[in-house]
DNA sequence: CCTTAACTTCACAAATTTCTGAAAGAAGCG
DNA sequence: CGCTTCTTTCAGAAATTTGTGAAGTTAAGG
């Protein structure tokens, strides 16, 4: 008999790893159970899950799981598919498409940019206050242009080392 | 007569940005208070300030101000100084030191390529689940190279930008 | 030494966040 | 159409985080 796809993993060394990565991500700042279902989703070996079969894994309700998921989905961290032939949905992490919401954070750079750039009016550009904020400024801008580049070579550097003809 | 260094500014424009600042840290996983007292540091015009203006300025206990100021030196991104002959403590944010914080987060990376490293072990190397992670190790391991690069690039930029003989 | 000015710690109150159960909403399937 | 299966929303309970006042600690200055 054929068996489904996670079977031949140790459940609780899984779980193990799930919830001190996740642990590690709340601590960087993000929601705790968001944080918790993307760590599943990434050790998952289709790299998809429903949310019955998260809400068992983490042991919450599909209300938790609902809030998460659309926090993440938000965020790019995760996509959502449907099931054709069933109300069921299919949560998916892209090995390919998470991090790159890590970065991809434009949106939120440019909104620190118009946060900074009104300091710098309020300060006065002259002022050692206004310069210092413009300064921030000028790094988060200079970040925002590294890290499009940052990325480019990163993909070429994994094909490198994952793809090895 | 000799005005104090903080004269002539708008204290409700600073305060603003202030307040504008400190909450998108907040939004971006910083403790609000940790960031108010960044924010205000920041847009200072001395980059130093004392825990009562700070309290002043914030309109908050001293309790706050010290758990605050604790966080923010343990990350590196203010520094303390005594005055000498006084007990009066100056927190101050150099304005080079404290976005080299935001990237030096060696430790922190470390930690996450441990977790990140144990996850392949318990989930097979070979196993999808255990590639995907391998393959997110693999991308912070960039990462931690890269920005180390990226932050000498960006301290010629500003000195060419800023420091323009 | 004693006083006093500052900073820190701690127990607790207040505010906020997080999760749940229940009910309502969609969408396949007969 | 109505039943069934899943997902979402929402009000409120529970847990966590955050800030305060008061007491404690340290060190300068007499």
């Amino acid at each position: 008999m054929m068996e489904p796809s996670e079977a031949g993993r140790d459940p609780e060394a899984v779980s193990k790893f799930v919830e001190a990565f996740a642990a590690q991500l709340v601590e960087a700042g993000m929601q705790r159970m968001a944080a918790r279902v993307f760590a599943a989703l990434l050790a998952s070996d289709s790299g998809t899950m429903s949310s019955a079969e998260l809400g068992e894994q983490l042991q919450v309700s599909p209300a938790a799981i609902s809030g998460a998921v659309r926090y993440l989905a938000q965020v790019h961290m995760v996509s959502r598919e449907r099931e054709p032939g069933s109300r069921r949905e299919r949560y998916r992490v892209h090995s390919d498409q998470w991090y790159e919401a890590l970065t991809n954070r434009d949106a939120i750079l440019r909104r620190w940019g118009m946060t900074l750039r009104e300091g710098v009016d309020s300060l006065g550009a002259a002022t050692p206050g206004g310069r210092r904020v413009a300064e921030t400024l000028a790094f988060f801008e200079y970040l925002e242009g590294e890290l499009g580049l940052l990325m480019e070579r990163w993909r070429e550097h994994r094909d490198r080392t994952f793809r090895t003809p």
